[in-house]
DNA sequence: CATATTCTTTGTCGTACGTTCCAGATAGTC
DNA sequence: GACTATCTGGAACGTACGACAAAGAATATG
């Protein structure tokens, strides 16, 4: 005996996401919200607590749609150096295609939230562990299989690569040039060699 | 014929700086910036015209005294090996010392306001370039000593060392593990090998 | 020592912030 | 179809924002 709620919560959270891409967390207000999601600040409150709790929903979502599908191809492939070399360019491609608008929420994250909201930093450090743990699996069987040099641990291996990508996306919003972030993603993957 | 200024502009600079690096640019109220550096708010408008311009001031000294202080390494280095390493290191140290409350402000422009003021933007391109460059001119020379393989261009593994330092500082500010961190930066090395 | 000039401090400007509350609209239940 | 619980949009809350103006304090010059 109630009235159901009129809006579609993952299509606002969505645009909330490209909000806080576009303006980090403190340079966004609720009224950029509200606005980019076509609703009222009271509806923002009813459904997400905060403005926190709307970040943190945003965070989530871009987890979920940009992080879990780099995992999900790195399960999915067979060569080891294929397909990690597939996730460089995919992200290399992503930085390259809207860099400078749309940030990365993740490095964005880590750099104005994670030593402030602890569930932040919580979600990052998962988000970054999951990569790595895909990475580190992938990076195994290759090694088994005689595909991947055994000289460096893959421990060690799918570590540096996360470093690596993060790095692209700092020096992407620095210089968005595709060709030299390629470049520079070609070398990481030489060390694959 | 006029009165001095009382202050000393630097070690003003250097206070709001340590905010900027904690809070970052839209975290960071005029106030925080008052109380850091003792002053009232009318003089800080007086020696920098808006927050904005302390912000630059603040960027600028951080690239004096944490980037140049790289490039004059590797300009004093004799081995090209062994001064990179000295500089990732030396990165990894700093990362590990106090990372997640002093933020590099590098990466944290980058995220937050490389897009807006596009005098931040260039400032950055400038730094990243200035320490490529001497990262270039060392590899160069160590390649033409044979010390250092010519496999990949000089320009390209300083492209992609760059790249791999800005990583390190956003893993350090996911996860500050100096050994973690050391490792990844181990990793990235042996493209010098 | 007087004067002119600049610095510092303080208070205040209008605006925008995150959040809350309320009146009206809406839909599920009887 | 009336009732009622929930949602909606927007007004309003107190606070804090960036910026500025003006008055008092201080010093280099003559």
């Amino acid at each position: 005996m109630a009235r159901n709620r009129e809006f579609d919560v993952d299509v606002a959270v969505a645009a909330a996401m490209d909000v806080f891409r576009r303006k980090g967390y403190e340079g966004t207000s609720m009224r950029d919200l509200a606005e980019a999601t076509g609703l009222g600040s009271g509806s923002l409150y009813a459904a997400f607590g905060s403005k926190d709790g709307l970040y943190l929903a945003a965070l989530d979502l871009y987890r979920q749609r940009y992080a879990a599908p780099l995992t999900d191809m790195l399960r999915a492939g067979n060569d080891a150096r294929d397909v990690i070399r597939e996730v460089f360019v995919g992200v290399v491609d992503d930085i390259a295609r809207d860099s400078r608008r749309q940030a990365c929420l993740i490095v964005g994250a880590a750099m104005e939230r994670a030593h402030t909201d602890l569930r932040v930093a919580e979600r990052l450090r998962s988000t970054t562990q999951s990569l790595e743990v895909a990475l580190f699996d992938v990076l195994a069987e290759g090694q088994l299989r005689g595909q991947i040099p055994t000289a460096r641990s893959a421990r060690d291996l799918a570590n540096f690569l996360v470093t690596s990508l993060q790095g692209l996306r700092v020096m992407g919003a620095i210089n968005p040039d595709r060709a030299s972030l390629m470049r520079s993603a070609e070398v990481a993957l030489t060390c694959l060699d």
